[in-house]
DNA sequence: TAGTCATATCGATAACCGTCGATATGGATT
DNA sequence: AATCCATATCGACGGTTATCGATATGACTA
């Protein structure tokens, strides 16, 4: 999962209760039951969008004991986030090509 | 479309098709047809990408005579990925809140 | 005006995806 | 070992979407 895809990574954001669960563990780690508090969805539906956030890299998880705790990753936000400027924004870069 | 949605703006992202259209027209006009002839989709799928496009604001559109001219709006993406940058990337900037 | 060309729209189909309840897995507790 | 709790996985269902062929629209041309 460490290369990048700038399909893999909009779909990954193109849901907004992924861009929720996003912004909640933005800054902190959460289990997936805390994440499941603050959502109006099921465990499993939190649990898939999860695998889908961690396919894209864009979480982080740390297991303890029985609980998972997840954390998005910033950095890989920051360096999709180029790519698709790169790619798509920027005048001055007609050399590289997919 | 002046509204910034970054689900919209994800969706719109979210397909090969539409990435492939956003790297042709990056940095010139081009026709449907034009587009058309680059792809291995018929015209009206790339119609319908490019409605897609122009209601996440991510093409100009240019008309012509009977031809319309598409051109990727770099500017447009340059504000949405600095607004996902923003609302996920930053460490510094947990005051303002969706 | 008839015809051609470029584009958009429509209706149908198939694939994909978000969601759920049910269940499996596996660690902790007693 | 039996139970409980947290999480993942499975199978199904419904809604969305990508794609197509057919057709409508509308501009230019002869």
């Amino acid at each position: 999962m460490t290369r990048s895809d700038p399909i893999l990574f909009a779909k990954a954001l193109a849901d907004e209760t992924r861009q929720r669960i996003m912004k909640l563990c933005c800054c902190r780690w959460l289990s997936v039951t805390e994440i499941v508090e603050q959502l109006s969805v099921t465990q499993p539906t939190v649990s898939h969008h999860l695998a889908v956030l961690r396919e894209a890299g864009l979480v982080n998880v740390r297991e303890e004991g029985k609980h998972s705790f997840y954390r998005l990753n910033q950095d890989r936000m920051t360096v999709c986030c180029g790519e698709l400027r790169t790619k798509f924004a920027s005048e001055d870069d007609k050399t590289e090509t997919s």
